[in-house]
DNA sequence: GTCTATATCATGATAGAC
DNA sequence: GTCTATCATGATATAGAC
């Protein structure tokens, strides 16, 4: 059993790992630099998580939740195309102002260990997903309403354009030449111009 | 002076920290792994490099070069938008199927330590060769060959589109279920994908 | 130039007092 | 539950023989 104290501390030392790990990576972080940002003692950490890999696991885990969590549902659905892509596209924004981070943390953590995803994740759950999404796509294209595309690289086209951003931000905002304030608001335009450039692109 | 044993050796070595650090980053990679991958001893490698750091140094600026040297010059051309974009995605497509570890590398170095960019590379030469593509875009935009688009959005648009493929392939590989062999002709078909995708977006 | 041996230090993890 | 040692290991870096 846990008392109060307890969740309290171990929600400080969740909120201290992922501050750290999204920063640094595995690699980089340090259970000492996480034990600091909570304000807790070392040995303490160990107590609550018996080892780095442990709570990096419990870091990752939700980390991916979030990152994929809201796409399972909302290809599944039974919503016209155009209305199925704003919705990706408001999720990821919605939850990428607020965690900007992350993508590049998952990111880089699943190229060094590609098999991590499958481990870790609901690994085939995907496939029927994406069939929603192809049927989708190809409904939309008999019909004559978008031109033809390629299902997987229009999805590919989607994604990018939504999380590169947010992973090549500082080569971006040196080459255009940006101010952090300047690139939040650029980001906040972003959200609605993705959705008509895609819904130009498929006109056809 | 060196001999002629003692280019082999440095290539050895270069080629070696090359693939391990792209592998697993600055913080992952171990000097032991990069001598055992160069068939060399440990000793020498820094009898060769004074220090991690150094070795990093090299390897970091190599890969810099590599991801943003083609980008000034095409920039600067004057030569039609269209033309511009083409070439950029060509020059990166050509670049990327080679060295598909290239952006994931240096986003999360650059992700980790933000200044990097700016202290390794020439750093103010961006503004001018960017207002370079702001002008094309703007040209074709009032004599209507084009319709409007924040000309940075155009850009993060080409970069997200190119590069994020090759960042977030595990990820991508896994929701839409695909082969490694198969993920590499989608890359191929990419090229011109992306080309007629951002033609038809730009439409007036 | 190349190797072996070693110094030095940082880190993850454990033991034990309170 | 929380803290203070302390251990054990592994990593960078150096010294010195060949």
């Amino acid at each position: 059993m846990t008392s109060n104290q307890d969740i309290t501390t171990e929600q400080k030392i969740l909120a201290a790992a992922e501050e750290i790990f999204h920063e640094k990576g595995y690699d980089g972080a340090r259970m000492q630099e996480i034990a600091d940002r909570a304000t807790i003692n070392k040995g303490l950490l160990h107590y609550y998580f018996k080892s780095k890999d442990a709570l990096f696991d419990t870091i990752f885990s939700m980390a991916l939740r979030r990152m994929v969590g809201n796409l399972n549902s909302i290809l599944l659905l039974e919503i016209p195309l155009e209305e199925k892509i704003d919705l990706m596209i408001d999720g990821y924004m919605n939850m990428l102002m607020r965690n900007s981070s992350l993508p590049s943390f998952v990111m880089n953590e699943l190229n060094k260990d590609p098999d991590k995803f499958i481990a870790k994740h609901v690994g085939g759950d995907f496939r029927n997903v994406f069939e929603s999404f192809i049927d989708s796509v190809n409904k939309e294209i008999a019909s004559g309403k978008i031109r033809p595309i390629d299902p997987r690289q229009l999805f590919m086209n989607i994604q990018s354009m939504v999380l590169f951003p947010f992973i090549g931000r500082p080569m971006i905002q040196v080459i255009i030449g940006l101010e952090n304030k300047d690139y939040y608001s650029l980001m906040n335009e972003r959200r609605e111009l993705i959705k008509s450039f895609i819904r130009q692109a498929l006109k056809p």
